[in-house]
DNA sequence: CGGGTCTTTGATTAGGTTCAATAAGAGTGG
DNA sequence: CCACTCTTATTGAACCTAATCAAAGACCCG
């Protein structure tokens, strides 16, 4: 039962896809075809310094495709591998008790998921294809063993792992401190960089999401979501229709944020500059935040 | 300025330390002792299994104490170790353009902290002692040497960091999904199951955290946490005395979740059990919940 | 004992949810 | 190809949770 989808989804590469050698063509992307990827593009894709390895070729990593609605893991299935998007979107989702859906992520082009189950050694999260998508297989056992051959790989994961985590503590940041306007503005952005990032428009592009799966990842309703691009609409930050969104002022939206659960504590900690337990706070942190990349 | 603190700090366990041999009696701890652990009480520490390693003892890890109210590492600073909480009670958090706190986590025995500085190789965080504490020092760079001798630690590691995500994930899914009260129900349970692993009482703690410190955790005011914990009270689920907290009904606290933002959420994906893209999802999930560590 | 911090409690307000109804697409099948 | 249905999106109105503002009491440390 639990692995009834799976075989059927990687169905689609078979064994035989074995006999497909990779070409070392950059971006060697088929349209429906069994893809490998060699370590050089597969550093290439999660944006880290390529890895100087001498028998490149020989370690291959294979591709699957899925199709939009299709499930890549599910919670509680037992963890082997890693996955890489090479190409199409995808959302990773918690399941509460009562069946809820809770979005965490919406992984896109040099994303890494499925990290979350190393540890239980069970998948702790589902992932979701929200379009046609081009993933590449890390299985976790050959990426531990690469990682004591290649240093720099290994470091490379790592970082990967902690760029994971510090999302994610952005991602609280932002549920914990900031007014709906400003996480929708937040997120527009962050979208817009991405697309950048992948060479595509950052000025107009589609959504791949619906208003209840952004509304569940910004921690809102659906509702306030539709709302509130109604409202950067009507302002003319942005152009909504649809799933289309066109960015017009970039510069307002970054910087947006009406001041909301915390006005009240910055005045603390403004005039809290007085002796205090961690009491050289205020000065140093002027002095860091000049080299600190916040 | 940027190291001054630091290297007062360090100050306190001087290079003459070294001659400390570590005994190898289990939680050898002195008051105030500089003290050293090898690779088997690291593990412990971590609640990972022990590492089956030839020369223990030559392997040590540097204790470092830390008195209330101090700082560890603070935003932007250059990364180089990672934190291991042998005793004490810490806070990590972020700080936004406006000074504002937000807190991350409260590290206390066997957590791990400082991974975010492994990406940008500075600290994304700054943490704070909220009691004396006692740290284990853990250099990036021994702690990659030491994976590519000691497989079962590298996995481990991988496995600790893994589970940061998870519990970031968590705290995610807590903040945009539930209610004030629940979130404080649950962050009381923590506590408590934390406290019970730690040998402490379960029943009957003390806070370490102030209560604006406990709102900004959970993106709450610190009005609202004190409001609701006084709540808790009043119903019989917790006594509550300042600091001082004790647990009467935990099972209350665990399932107390009072129909929030989700109530209409839940109903729609259950009336979705239709056909869609995703259509297996609701049997499949039923089999797999049983499965899974939720 | 006094200044500062932390906590509690009350009154009021506002941002966001909830409920509800309509509209606009997208996919399906006759 | 169009009608039909299902999903998704928009918008309005009422309600409610939690934030804000305010003030007083408790605690801690020097």
């Amino acid at each position: 039962m639990l692995s009834t989808q799976m075989s059927e989804i990687r169905s689609e590469s078979p064994a035989t896809a074995t006999s497909v050698a990779a070409s070392s063509m950059e971006a060697g992307w088929q349209r429906q075809g069994k893809l490998w990827s060699n370590l050089k593009e597969l550093c290439d894709v999660l944006r880290i310094p390529a890895v100087s390895s001498l028998a490149d070729d020989e370690l291959l990593f294979q591709h699957v495709q899925f199709k939009t609605g299709q499930r890549i893991h599910t919670i509680g299935q037992p963890f082997d591998t890693l996955y890489i998007v090479h190409s199409g979107f995808l959302k990773t989702v918690l399941i509460d008790e009562f069946g809820n859906e809770q979005v965490l992520s919406f992984p896109m082009k040099g994303d890494l998921f499925g990290v979350d189950g190393i540890h239980t050694r069970r998948y702790a999260s589902e992932a979701v294809a929200l379009s046609n998508c081009d993933l590449i297989l890390l299985p976790f056992k050959k990426f531990t063993a690469l990682g004591r051959t290649h240093v720099e790989l290994e470091h490379a994961m790592y970082s990967v792992m902690s760029r994971e985590l510090v999302r994610e503590q952005a991602m609280v940041s932002m549920l914990g401190a900031l007014s709906a306007e400003a996480r929708v503005a937040r997120f527009l952005v962050s979208l817009s960089d991405r697309f950048a990032e992948m060479g595509y428009s950052s000025k107009l592009f589609n959504l791949r999401m619906t208003r209840h799966e952004i509304g569940s990842y910004l921690g809102l309703t659906l509702e306030t979501v539709s709302r509130t691009l109604s409202a950067f609409n009507e302002i003319g930050l942005i152009s909504v229709d649809q799933r289309s969104i066109g960015i017009k002022d970039p510069e307002a939206l970054k910087t947006l944020r009406r001041l909301p659960p915390s006005s009240s504590r910055a005045k603390q900690i403004a005039s809290k500059k007085s002796k205090q337990l961690a009491r050289k706070t205020a000065e140093d942190r002027a002095a860091l935040e000049q080299l600190a990349a916040v």
